[in-house]
DNA sequence: TAAGGTAATTTTTTT
DNA sequence: AATTACCTTA
């Protein structure tokens, strides 16, 4: 690597493979009138300039051209980020500054690795090996690892455990510690140490007094005993790709300064979710040659929740002085009023580095907003407009329906269903989290390493072989006492007269089909050994004696999971790509509307884009606002802005009056956010004829947002859904007709703020009668005679 | 051991 | 409402 054959060529742009210059030269003497071709494409040569500079506004230039020292770019939603990165690694290698392999390009998600990789491709030619530091923290974290897995305490096979791998370690250990699992879950303590890692933190760094907030003081003992059987295991989990990387550098300097020197340039992308263990990764590296460039847009940080620092992306000037600051602002995605909505809103977020969207394009049409009765209504006035668009010939695969969170999502699919509208969901369960394939993959592991427990555990019930808990203790006893694994401790108990005859013959038919297995790994095709598993095992089976409803497309994912295998060499191979690649290839180009939450949506873009459920409490999500209070506020914020700039042509804001929430219907206020749009932007629609008869109270008064949007009484009908609108929506039925809102409301805002009085007694429809106990605006607490002490809305409650 | 019933628990998600 | 984890019982 260091030496490479081809790497002495001039940094020379005329002179690289794709001929950059020669087709700059050809291109010129179409469109040109003059016989100055020659002249001007030497004067591009002497400027450094190739075609693939063209088309660049200034800024993006500058933060292509800007190749020496720290740069920091600031490029808003459809700024022509990866535009810029990709161009600068072309830039890079074109002028001979670096080789591919000099720099370091890191990415996210392996499908921004992915399409990195492809766009490079295009420009420079350089296919695959080209780049073979360009890829996710976690890849280059891998690579990184494997060549120096010794040293901190691995063999270089080592495996990477998945997030359920993880919790079922985490259980192990808890169990070890004497922990009380009921207090302390095994999800919770996970969370912890994967918060510690996150943050760069081993477990002697952890501050003394966070370590002993964890399981009754044992906190820190259960991060190192969770280390100490990994380390046995030979497995790491994925917080462990940075942090090991940051503890090898740290005790090998000469290792650090070779990769110092080895990467001459440094590109981030997403800067903004980077997590402080990511940024000191990053910062050691950029302490040689101090070439890092990071793209970022502080106002789509939306990852806080799992540590991101969008603090990373604001001290960046502090971290690295001198560094150059290159701001993207122009637009060339969304049209005039949709930018102004989305910039108008971020604007109202206090911490931000600052940036204002502006666009040539027109200010086309302006941003909606709509209400409906409730979220079924919501979904149906929704999946009806797309269906209009449908039939005006706009593309569904243009269209996207944007969620907060993925409970939404079921009535809004229902509604497609019924309309038969061809829709797909985005993200969701990830083809490798699904337990069939996780099954499967367990059985390859168990084959290809006969010491990966995990494995064994996960799948030597299953199918049901009549080997459970009791089994597994003993199994477990006698491999902790040995010192061996699991399957070689069952090899051994299966000689002995420990186990009842029929567990022992059971167990020793388990066992030796995995020995059968691994010897045949040498001279079977892995595929063909994956489907001679999954059918002597009886896994197949299994699933084809399964009645249930998803038993079909089980089988249906195990075909594909094997035939996904042939892309790959051999088992290892596979193995290797599955535990980082943990992505489905999807089938694209049919079609279908898209639905996905708004963190999914991120770095997407359609003409048409919906946003149901823009009410307080659902979004601005509650638990946001709770936990993390004004930061939450911001970061739902930024996601609202990250939904807007998701449009190019069109976009949907909408909310509903009642919602059900865990099966309870509860009345709802429209989303603060609608509020903070500018209003010049906004077009607040009024209901459409083809609202169900009776359903919407804007069928008979037009008028309670309708024009009057951001005026007072939109204010006072805010400030009076919660409590006036639902009283009168018990559930099961829409007792007493439909009302004269508007007076409603009037008489409601004057009115006492709640009818219900401390010591009341009352009836609820689902927990029966009680005593009221306390009122906080249209929430009260209500000692019920036989449900005990609940919080309920009072619009589900009568007197009684 | 395994099925069946009950109680608890609900954001966002990548690697 | 729906999923899921846990606990009881056959």
């Amino acid at each position: 690597m260091q030496n490479d054959p081809d790497a002495g060529g001039p940094p020379f742009p005329g002179e690289t493979s794709n001929g950059a210059f020669q087709g700059s030269a050809q291109g010129s003497a179409q469109g040109s009138a003059g016989g100055s071709i020659t002249a001007r494409a030497m004067a591009g040569l002497r400027r450094g300039q190739a075609d693939y500079l063209e088309g660049l506004n200034p800024e993006q230039r500058r933060a292509v051209e800007t190749t020496e020292g720290p740069v920091l770019v600031l490029a808003g939603a459809g700024t022509g980020k990866t535009r810029v990165l990709t161009t600068r690694i072309a830039h890079l290698v074109a002028t001979g500054r670096a080789r591919p392999y000099d720099i370091l390009a890191v990415t996210f998600t392996n499908k921004a690795a992915r399409e990195m990789k492809a766009r490079i491709g295009t420009l420079i030619g350089a296919e695959g090996e080209g780049m073979p530091w360009l890829g996710t923290f976690h890849a280059i974290g891998t690579k990184i690892l494997r060549r120096h897995a010794e040293l901190v305490g691995l063999k270089s096979d080592f495996t990477i455990l998945g997030t359920d791998d993880q919790l079922r370690l985490m259980k192990q250990v808890i169990l070890d510690q004497n922990v009380d699992e009921k207090r302390w879950p095994a999800r919770a303590l996970s969370h912890a140490i994967d918060g510690w890692k996150n943050r760069g933190l081993l477990p002697d760094q952890v501050p003394a007094g966070e370590a002993q907030a964890f399981a009754f003081g044992k906190g820190g003992a259960l991060y190192t005993a969770y280390q100490a059987r990994l380390a046995t295991l030979n497995a790491v989990d994925f917080g462990d790709l940075l942090l090991l990387c940051l503890r090898l550098w740290r005790t090998h300097a000469d290792i650090l300064e070779g990769y110092q020197r080895r990467f001459r340039y440094i590109l981030v992308d997403e800067y903004q979710d980077t997590n402080v263990a990511q940024y000191l990764w990053l910062r050691l590296l950029a302490q040689g040659h101090r070439n890092v460039a990071c793209v970022g847009d502080d106002d789509q940080s939306i990852y806080g929740w799992r540590g991101a620092e969008v603090d990373n992306i604001l001290r960046f000037e502090h971290d690295f002085p001198g560094a150059a600051v290159v701001r993207l602002e122009r637009n060339y995605r969304s049209t005039g009023h949709i930018l102004a909505a989305a910039s108008g809103l971020i604007a109202k977020n206090e911490s931000r580095l600052g940036k204002t969207l502006r666009t040539e394009d027109e200010p086309g049409e302006r941003v909606t907003v709509s209400g409906a009765w409730d979220s079924e209504e919501e979904a149906r006035q929704l999946a009806g407009e797309i269906e209009t668009l449908h039939t005006k010939k706009h593309p569904l695969s243009e269209v996207a329906v944007l969620v907060r969170i993925s409970a939404q999502m079921r009535e809004i699919e229902d509604r497609f269903v019924q309309l038969g509208l061809p829709y797909r969901v985005i993200g969701g369960p990830r083809f490798y989290e699904r337990a069939e394939i996780r099954d499967a993959l367990a059985y390859l592991r168990i084959t290809a390493n006969s010491a990966d427990d995990l494995a064994f555990e996960r799948i030597v019930n299953t199918p049901k072989r009549g080997l459970g808990d009791a089994t597994l203790q003993a199994l477990h006893a006698h491999a902790r006492a040995e010192r061996v694994p699991l399957l070689l401790a069952a090899r051994r108990m299966v000689e002995t007269d420990e186990l009842k005859p029929k567990v022992r013959s059971t167990l020793r038919a388990f066992v030796e089909a995995v020995g059968r297995w691994t010897k045949a790994v040498e001279t079977m095709p892995h595929t063909e050994l994956a489907r001679t598993i999954l059918e002597e095992s009886g896994y197949t089976d299994m699933w084809q004696k399964d009645r249930s409803a998803d038993a079909a497309g089980r089988l249906e994912n195990l075909k594909e999971f094997v035939r996904s295998m042939e892309e790959f060499p051999d088992l290892a191979g596979f193995l290797e790509h599955v535990s980082l690649v943990m992505e489905a290839t999807e089938a694209e180009g049919a079609d279908k509307v898209s639905l996905m939450t708004l963190h999914a949506a991120k770095g997407l873009e359609f003409d048409t884009v919906f946003l149901p459920g823009w009410e307080d409490g659902l979004f601005p999500n509650q638990r946001a606002l709770d936990e993390s209070g004004r930061a939450g506020l911001e970061e739902e914020r930024r996601l609202a802005h990250v939904g807007l700039t998701r449009a190019r042509k069109r976009a949907r804001l909408s909310f509903a009056v009642n919602r059900r929430i865990h099966g309870l219907w509860s009345s709802t206020i429209p989303s603060r956010f609608l509020d903070e749009l500018p209003p010049g932007s906004v077009e607040v629609i009024e209901a459409p004829a083809h609202f169900s008869a009776g359903a919407s109270r804007f069928d008979r008064n037009p008028a309670p947002f309708g024009s009057s949007y951001g005026t007072p009484g939109w204010q006072r009908a805010q400030a009076n859904t919660g409590g006036g609108f639902g009283r009168d929506r018990a559930p099961g039925g829409r007792s007493g007709g439909p009302r004269e809102i508007e007076g409603e409301l009037v008489a409601r805002s004057s009115g006492p703020a709640s009818s219900f009085a401390d010591g009341m007694r009352v009836f609820h429809t689902k927990f029966g009668p009680g005593t009221v106990a306390g009122i906080d605006g249209n929430k009260l607490t209500v000692d019920f005679d036989k449900a005990g002490r609940k919080m309920v809305l009072d619009s589900f409650v009568q007197p009684g």
